[in-house]
DNA sequence: CCATGAACCTGGTCGC
DNA sequence: TGCGACCAGGTTCATG
Protein backbone atom coordinates (compact mmCIF):
# COMPACT_ATOMS: atom_id res chain seq x y z
CA UNK A 1 0.00 0.00 0.00
CA UNK A 2 2.69 2.65 0.95
CA UNK A 3 4.25 4.86 -1.13
CA UNK A 4 4.70 8.96 -0.41
CA UNK A 5 1.26 9.33 -0.92
CA UNK A 6 -0.57 6.89 0.56
CA UNK A 7 1.42 7.42 4.03
CA UNK A 8 0.80 11.22 3.72
CA UNK A 9 -2.87 10.30 3.43
CA UNK A 10 -2.81 8.29 6.81
CA UNK A 11 -1.38 10.62 8.73
CA UNK A 12 -3.55 13.28 7.17
CA UNK A 13 -6.26 11.38 8.48
CA UNK A 14 -5.06 10.25 12.00
CA UNK A 15 -2.82 13.44 12.64
CA UNK A 16 -5.90 15.45 14.75
CA UNK A 17 -7.14 13.02 16.25
CA UNK A 18 -3.97 11.97 18.00
CA UNK A 19 -1.94 15.70 18.76
CA UNK A 20 -2.84 16.48 22.17
CA UNK A 21 -3.57 12.81 23.07
CA UNK A 22 -0.83 10.72 25.47
CA UNK A 23 -0.01 7.35 24.61
CA UNK A 24 0.19 5.26 27.80
CA UNK A 25 1.21 1.98 26.27
CA UNK A 26 1.75 -0.48 23.54
CA UNK A 27 0.24 -4.52 22.86
CA UNK A 28 2.34 -5.93 20.46
CA UNK A 29 0.50 -8.95 18.89
CA UNK A 30 3.86 -10.56 16.98
CA UNK A 31 7.58 -10.83 18.10
CA UNK A 32 9.12 -9.00 15.64
CA UNK A 33 6.46 -6.06 15.15
CA UNK A 34 8.75 -3.46 17.59
CA UNK A 35 12.00 -3.00 16.18
CA UNK A 36 14.18 -1.48 18.34
CA UNK A 37 12.37 -0.89 21.23
CA UNK A 38 10.45 -2.95 23.41
CA UNK A 39 6.80 -2.36 25.05
CA UNK A 40 8.38 -1.67 28.72
CA UNK A 41 9.83 1.65 27.12
CA UNK A 42 6.03 2.86 27.69
CA UNK A 43 5.69 1.67 31.43
CA UNK A 44 7.97 3.94 33.72
CA UNK A 45 7.80 7.65 34.38
CA UNK A 46 8.38 8.85 30.83
CA UNK A 47 5.21 10.90 29.35
CA UNK A 48 4.44 10.46 25.94
CA UNK A 49 2.32 13.54 24.79
CA UNK A 50 2.12 13.70 21.26
CA UNK A 51 3.11 16.78 20.15
CA UNK A 52 3.21 16.06 16.34
CA UNK A 53 1.84 13.48 13.86
CA UNK A 54 3.89 13.69 10.59
CA UNK A 55 4.90 11.87 7.57
CA UNK A 56 9.58 11.54 6.96
CA UNK A 57 9.93 9.20 3.53
CA UNK A 58 7.68 6.38 3.84
CA UNK A 59 7.39 6.57 7.52
CA UNK A 60 4.51 7.93 9.88
CA UNK A 61 6.20 10.10 12.62
CA UNK A 62 4.34 10.63 15.72
CA UNK A 63 6.19 13.03 18.04
CA UNK A 64 5.69 12.64 21.62
CA UNK A 65 7.44 15.07 24.13
CA UNK A 66 9.89 11.74 25.08
CA UNK A 67 10.35 10.04 21.90
CA UNK A 68 10.18 9.98 17.98
CA UNK A 69 7.76 7.13 17.44
CA UNK A 70 7.86 6.13 13.72
CA UNK A 71 5.83 3.31 11.75
CA UNK A 72 6.48 1.99 8.78
CA UNK A 73 3.97 0.25 7.12
CA UNK A 74 5.81 -2.03 4.17
CA UNK A 75 3.54 -3.53 1.95
CA UNK A 76 0.72 -4.19 4.05
CA UNK A 77 0.69 -2.28 6.64
CA UNK A 78 -2.43 -0.08 7.89
CA UNK A 79 -2.75 2.31 10.80
CA UNK A 80 -5.94 3.57 12.05
CA UNK A 81 -7.61 4.90 15.15
CA UNK A 82 -10.57 2.59 17.28
CA UNK A 83 -12.28 3.16 19.92
CA UNK A 84 -13.59 -0.39 20.38
CA UNK A 85 -11.12 -3.09 21.82
CA UNK A 86 -11.90 -5.78 19.03
CA UNK A 87 -9.21 -7.55 18.16
CA UNK A 88 -8.51 -8.34 14.09
CA UNK A 89 -6.89 -11.49 12.59
CA UNK A 90 -3.98 -9.48 11.04
CA UNK A 91 -3.62 -6.87 14.27
CA UNK A 92 -0.03 -6.51 14.77
CA UNK A 93 0.29 -4.10 17.92
CA UNK A 94 -1.95 -1.87 19.60
CA UNK A 95 -1.42 2.00 21.25
CA UNK A 96 -3.26 2.31 23.71
CA UNK A 97 -3.84 6.43 24.65
CA UNK A 98 -5.05 8.10 27.66
CA UNK A 99 -7.80 9.16 25.83
CA UNK A 100 -9.29 5.60 26.31
CA UNK A 101 -8.71 5.41 22.15
CA UNK A 102 -5.94 3.17 20.46
CA UNK A 103 -3.78 3.21 17.68
CA UNK A 104 -3.95 0.26 15.65
CA UNK A 105 -1.63 -1.30 13.32
CA UNK A 106 -2.59 -4.32 11.39
CA UNK A 107 -0.34 -5.98 8.49
CA UNK A 108 -0.74 -8.88 6.79
CA UNK A 109 2.72 -10.23 5.67
CA UNK A 110 4.40 -8.84 8.83
CA UNK A 111 7.29 -7.06 7.28
CA UNK A 112 6.06 -3.34 9.01
CA UNK A 113 7.61 -2.26 11.88
CA UNK A 114 7.73 0.13 14.85
CA UNK A 115 10.74 2.06 15.82
CA UNK A 116 11.67 4.70 18.58
CA UNK A 117 14.22 7.23 18.32
CA UNK A 118 15.06 10.24 20.64
CA UNK A 119 15.07 12.48 17.50
CA UNK A 120 15.90 12.69 13.91
CA UNK A 121 19.11 12.10 13.80
CA UNK A 122 19.26 8.70 12.61
CA UNK A 123 15.74 8.47 10.13
CA UNK A 124 17.22 11.59 8.27
CA UNK A 125 20.68 9.85 7.64
CA UNK A 126 18.90 6.92 5.93
CA UNK A 127 16.60 8.67 3.58
CA UNK A 128 17.13 11.30 0.91
CA UNK A 129 15.49 14.48 -0.21
CA UNK A 130 11.77 15.10 -0.09
CA UNK A 131 10.62 15.29 -2.87
CA UNK A 132 7.70 17.53 -2.58
CA UNK A 133 10.15 19.62 -0.07
CA UNK A 134 12.22 22.69 -1.36
CA UNK A 135 15.85 20.33 -1.51
CA UNK A 136 13.84 18.96 -4.65
CA UNK A 137 15.11 20.84 -7.54
CA UNK A 138 16.07 20.22 -11.04
CA UNK A 139 19.49 20.67 -10.19
CA UNK A 140 19.61 17.82 -7.82
CA UNK A 141 17.61 15.63 -9.74
CA UNK A 142 20.85 16.02 -13.15
CA UNK A 143 23.45 15.78 -10.76
CA UNK A 144 21.91 12.91 -9.22
CA UNK A 145 21.40 11.26 -12.10
CA UNK A 146 24.47 12.52 -14.27
CA UNK A 147 27.27 11.47 -11.06
CA UNK A 148 25.87 7.60 -11.18
CA UNK A 149 25.82 5.09 -13.41
CA UNK A 150 22.63 2.75 -12.21
CA UNK A 151 19.76 1.80 -14.20
CA UNK A 152 17.06 4.83 -13.83
CA UNK A 153 14.52 2.77 -12.17
CA UNK A 154 16.35 1.09 -9.23
CA UNK A 155 17.55 4.75 -8.46
CA UNK A 156 13.95 6.41 -8.35
CA UNK A 157 13.74 3.51 -5.60
CA UNK A 158 16.54 4.29 -3.60
CA UNK A 159 14.78 5.66 -0.72
CA UNK A 160 18.48 7.63 -0.15
CA UNK A 161 18.51 9.25 -3.45
CA UNK A 162 14.80 10.73 -3.23
CA UNK A 163 12.89 9.69 -0.18
CA UNK A 164 9.23 8.28 -0.83
CA UNK A 165 8.91 6.77 -4.17
CA UNK A 166 7.56 3.22 -4.88
CA UNK A 167 6.93 0.87 -7.46
CA UNK A 168 3.69 2.65 -8.84
CA UNK A 169 5.05 6.02 -8.91
CA UNK A 170 8.35 5.03 -10.49
CA UNK A 171 6.62 3.57 -13.43
CA UNK A 172 4.74 6.78 -13.78
CA UNK A 173 6.86 9.71 -13.91
CA UNK A 174 9.09 6.89 -16.15
CA UNK A 175 6.36 6.51 -18.98
CA UNK A 176 5.40 10.16 -18.56
CA UNK A 177 9.08 11.50 -18.97
CA UNK A 178 9.53 8.80 -22.14
CA UNK A 179 12.50 7.42 -20.17
CA UNK A 180 12.86 3.48 -20.55
CA UNK A 181 13.30 2.28 -16.60
CA UNK A 182 16.61 0.29 -17.67
CA UNK A 183 17.81 3.44 -18.86
CA UNK A 184 21.16 4.18 -17.50
CA UNK A 185 20.67 7.52 -15.05
CA UNK A 186 24.13 9.19 -16.34
CA UNK A 187 22.69 8.60 -19.99
CA UNK A 188 19.23 9.88 -19.99
CA UNK A 189 19.13 13.79 -21.73
CA UNK A 190 18.39 16.86 -19.86
CA UNK A 191 14.86 17.91 -21.59
CA UNK A 192 13.95 14.48 -20.13
CA UNK A 193 15.34 14.68 -17.02
CA UNK A 194 13.57 18.09 -17.17
CA UNK A 195 10.38 16.33 -17.69
CA UNK A 196 10.87 13.47 -14.99
CA UNK A 197 11.51 16.49 -12.26
CA UNK A 198 7.77 18.01 -13.20
CA UNK A 199 6.66 14.58 -13.56
CA UNK A 200 7.67 13.30 -9.64
CA UNK A 201 6.15 16.43 -8.40
CA UNK A 202 2.37 16.16 -10.47
CA UNK A 203 2.10 12.74 -10.19
CA UNK A 204 2.38 12.69 -6.34
CA UNK A 205 0.39 15.50 -5.89
CA UNK A 206 -2.20 14.26 -8.03
CA UNK A 207 -2.41 11.63 -6.10
CA UNK A 208 -2.46 13.09 -2.75
CA UNK A 209 -5.54 14.90 -3.71
CA UNK A 210 -7.04 11.58 -4.84
CA UNK A 211 -6.06 10.61 -1.16
CA UNK A 212 -3.13 7.98 -2.85
CA UNK A 213 -3.63 4.94 -4.79
CA UNK A 214 -5.68 1.45 -3.77
CA UNK A 215 -5.37 -1.42 -5.55
CA UNK A 216 -8.13 -4.16 -5.19
CA UNK A 217 -9.01 -4.08 -1.92
CA UNK A 218 -6.43 -2.29 0.58
CA UNK A 219 -8.42 0.11 1.41
CA UNK A 220 -6.09 1.72 4.62
CA UNK A 221 -7.83 4.23 6.73
CA UNK A 222 -10.73 3.49 8.35
CA UNK A 223 -11.59 0.93 5.06
CA UNK A 224 -11.93 4.26 3.26
CA UNK A 225 -9.83 3.50 0.00
CA UNK A 226 -7.42 6.21 -2.48
CA UNK A 227 -9.17 6.45 -6.13
CA UNK A 228 -6.09 7.37 -7.81
CA UNK A 229 -6.02 3.66 -8.94
CA UNK A 230 -8.26 5.15 -11.83
CA UNK A 231 -5.48 7.16 -13.17
CA UNK A 232 -3.29 5.31 -13.51
CA UNK A 233 -1.17 5.70 -16.76
CA UNK A 234 1.02 2.54 -16.77
CA UNK A 235 1.21 0.41 -13.52
CA UNK A 236 -1.06 -2.61 -13.78
CA UNK A 237 -2.14 -1.92 -17.68
CA UNK A 238 0.20 -4.97 -19.09
CA UNK A 239 -0.88 -5.50 -22.25
CA UNK A 240 -3.55 -2.70 -22.60
CA UNK A 241 -2.94 0.22 -25.22
CA UNK A 242 -0.50 2.76 -24.18
CA UNK A 243 -2.71 5.85 -23.94
CA UNK A 244 -0.27 7.62 -26.43
CA UNK A 245 0.40 5.33 -28.88
CA UNK A 246 -1.52 2.47 -28.52
CA UNK A 247 1.57 -0.07 -28.04
CA UNK A 248 0.45 -3.09 -26.16
CA UNK A 249 1.83 -2.39 -22.38
CA UNK A 250 4.80 -4.68 -21.43
CA UNK A 251 5.55 -6.01 -18.24
CA UNK A 252 9.63 -6.82 -17.39
CA UNK A 253 11.48 -6.84 -14.01
CA UNK A 254 13.59 -4.30 -13.61
CA UNK A 255 15.64 -4.10 -9.95
CA UNK A 256 13.70 -6.84 -9.18
CA UNK A 257 10.03 -5.44 -9.04
CA UNK A 258 7.30 -5.83 -11.84
CA UNK A 259 7.92 -2.79 -14.21
CA UNK A 260 5.13 -1.59 -16.45
CA UNK A 261 6.02 0.33 -19.65
CA UNK A 262 5.67 1.29 -23.50
CA UNK A 263 8.40 -0.01 -25.79
CA UNK A 264 7.49 2.37 -28.33
CA UNK A 265 7.38 5.65 -25.73
CA UNK A 266 10.14 5.50 -23.57
CA UNK A 267 13.53 4.98 -25.36
CA UNK A 268 16.47 3.38 -23.57
CA UNK A 269 19.94 5.43 -23.15
CA UNK A 270 22.33 3.21 -22.65
C1' DC B 1 30.47 0.96 -7.96
C1' DC B 2 26.68 -1.80 -9.95
C1' DA B 3 23.28 -5.69 -10.68
C1' DT B 4 20.81 -9.58 -9.10
C1' DG B 5 18.63 -12.71 -6.00
C1' DA B 6 17.17 -14.17 -1.64
C1' DA B 7 15.05 -13.34 2.65
C1' DC B 8 11.38 -11.62 5.51
C1' DC B 9 5.59 -13.18 5.45
C1' DT B 10 0.59 -14.13 4.11
C1' DG B 11 -2.93 -14.47 0.88
C1' DG B 12 -4.98 -13.99 -3.70
C1' DT B 13 -5.14 -15.57 -8.46
C1' DC B 14 -4.30 -18.44 -12.40
C1' DG B 15 -3.64 -22.69 -14.86
C1' DC B 16 -4.21 -27.57 -14.89
C1' DT C 1 -12.54 -28.54 -5.61
C1' DG C 2 -7.73 -29.00 -5.03
C1' DC C 3 -2.97 -28.04 -5.65
C1' DG C 4 1.20 -25.91 -7.00
C1' DA C 5 3.36 -21.92 -8.99
C1' DC C 6 3.67 -17.26 -9.01
C1' DC C 7 2.68 -12.64 -7.76
C1' DA C 8 2.24 -8.51 -4.50
C1' DG C 9 2.61 -0.92 -3.36
C1' DG C 10 9.23 -2.42 0.66
C1' DT C 11 13.76 -2.91 2.55
C1' DT C 12 18.08 -5.18 3.60
C1' DC C 13 21.78 -8.34 3.07
C1' DA C 14 24.85 -11.40 0.50
C1' DT C 15 27.14 -12.53 -3.70
C1' DG C 16 29.35 -12.01 -8.28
Amino acid sequence: MPELPEVQTVVNYIRDDLIGDTIIGIEPLWGKVLDNFSKSLFNKNHNFLIVDVRRRAKLIIIETTDKIIAVHLRMTGKLFIKENKIISKHCRAIFLLKSGKQIVFEDIRKFGRIYAYDNMKIIDSKHGVEPLGQRFTIKFLYEGLRNRKRNIKYLLLDQKFIAGLGNIYTDECLWISKIHPKSISSKIPEKNIHKLFESIKTVLLESLESMGTTIINYSFVNGRSGQYSDQLRVFGRTNKPCKICDYKIKKIRVAGRGTHFCQKCQKKYT
